[in-house]
DNA sequence: CACATTAATGATAATGATTCTCATTATTAA
DNA sequence: TTAATAATGAGAATCATTATCATTAATGTG
């Protein structure tokens, strides 16, 4: 609950920068961490002004950037274009199932599809650096 | 190299909509089909423009939405989050390749991979509607 | 063919997400 | 305590996309 491990990673990177710490990073930091969900810019500004009205747009943008660069979270696209942002310190590779009712994720691996793609990939002369799977439909939930 | 059944395809559904027929229209679907890249709207209309100048963005947006609607155009996004446009007709489901030196796609299916897929969403009791997949990395020409 | 109807167009304004700028404030190391 | 400099927030700027609207063009009818 005090995520003092992804802290310390950030912590450590900040000073590892050159940078500073403030208040508001920390701020940033701990209402991402404390979702699960996987939430835009926009959503995740709303969460942190709850717990500190004044933090501005551009420092959630930029704590962001630097969440990414820390190792601490990931940026990604569903097909609606949105910029997301989800965990990334204790969630190793996944893929997501996308209910286009409810919007919820699901985040799944299945181990001999990441081999096949690797097989692919190596079969077109391809040398991977990351790749990405959803799949979209209608979630169990939402089948009622 | 005419685009008879492209042209054919688009016809109709104007028709079967009650829209009208435009020579911009026609210059869009042409410019798009006769290449095999997969453009944004704007490096599109950038092309269209050789054709007939007088073009307007809103029409080259307009029209790739019909595009979208009459089945012969696919709107995506990879991750740098850019709306790009690719052919449907005559494109079966696939997947990219994409290189992150030279930003060229490469269109790849493995159906071992489509079956996988199937299953996962199945265990988890989810309805696909439909998926994607991307793999980033280096193509086989810029690895030289 | 001429006409009335109505869709299509292009210029431009509006929007929404993200980034940039800059004057002010806060953090840090000495 | 202070000097150096990074961080902040407000608001301007940007970029892709969409909406508005007056004008133009396509269509079916007589």
């Amino acid at each position: 609950m005090a995520f003092e491990e992804e802290q310390r990673i950030f912590d450590d990177f900040v000073r590892n920068k050159g940078l500073k710490h403030s208040g508001q990073r920390r701020d940033i930091l701990l209402t991402f961490l404390k979702t699960e969900k996987h939430l835009t810019a926009d959503e995740l500004h709303r969460l942190v002004k709850k717990r500190n009205p004044a933090i501005g747009t551009a420092t959630v943008y930029r704590t962001l950037r630097l969440l990414g660069e820390s190792g601490l979270c990931r940026e990604f696209r569903l097909d609606d274009g949105a910029a997301r942002y989800e965990h990334l310190y204790g969630h190793e590779h996944h893929d997501h199932l996308v209910c286009k009712s409810c919007g919820n994720l699901e985040e799944v691996v299945d181990p001999k599809i990441e081999k096949l793609q690797e097989d692919l990939a190596k079969k077109h002369g391809f040398k991977i650096s990351s790749h990405k799977m959803e799949i979209y439909g209608i979630c169990r939930k939402c089948r009622n």
